[in-house]
DNA sequence: CTAAAGTCTGACGCCGATGTGAGAGTCAAG
DNA sequence: CTTGACTCTCACATCGGCGTCAGACTTTAG
């Protein structure tokens, strides 16, 4: 199928499924006329991909484990034992920006609540 | 005082401090040559700014809200119920975010927890 | 054959806070 | 006076996943 089809039937944006093909994380066949040429499997892994962008990973990092996901195989590539590894690495770094986030919020918490009656010595 | 000394004493880069006044945060005087010459209450503000920033406020909304903390005024100013406003709704938009890391942490587990078992039928 | 719809590449824009570098002027100590 | 440290003002670069426009070509329906 080409372009717009697959598009359609992936919610995902023409410009996002050009990108992700500059970012490796698509290879489709040329047509002589240069059009792209998508495969039924691309369906499933683009929404593969965007699982991952989802969960917040960045398309350099999907890349390296996508392989892992791919095709009729039933059993995970070798290099998959690495794959959880970037993966934990992934979900740590999640867990300390939501740590982050977590802080910041108490913070602005304590700004509006001392706001009202006494705004000049906020916690500094 | 100086830049590079107020840069030292607050901690932040002169660049983030000139940064700062474009956005309009900081106003210190200017020296014939041109220098920025601040006084000793801007480094309780740069700190509250840095506060502000790290509780994830744009520059933008601190330029609004700033004020209410300004100087040695005891009461804060009027504008304030809209300051405290702004910031619930800061909060609002911060509570999002940690929703949709939560989610998006939860559901890299489900990748993680899946991937060594049967990597190929992962949450799509 | 023609027009409309689809696709191509290339490239700039965005957001926000900050790094970085160039080229030039300023200040303080010897 | 000289040197070295400090500061000034532009202004471009960064990160990430796209939106969007321009100009040219391809495909398809009528």
């Amino acid at each position: 199928m080409r372009i717009g089809e697959l598009a359609r039937r992936t919610g995902v944006s023409i410009r996002s499924l050009r990108y992700y093909e500059e970012q490796n994380l698509l290879a489709p066949q040329r047509r002589p006329s240069g059009y792209r040429e998508y495969e039924e499997g691309d369906v499933l892994v683009v929404r593969r991909i965007r699982t991952l962008i989802a969960a917040g990973l960045t398309t350099e990092l999907i890349a390296q484990v996508l392989h892992c996901f791919r095709g009729d195989a039933e059993t995970p590539e070798p290099t998959c034992a690495e794959m959880v590894t970037e993966l934990a690495t992934a979900r740590e770094s999640m867990a300390a920006k939501i740590e982050d986030l977590r802080s910041s919020q108490s913070l602005l918490d304590m700004i509006i609540d001392a706001a009202p009656k006494e705004a000049d010595e906020v916690a500094v």
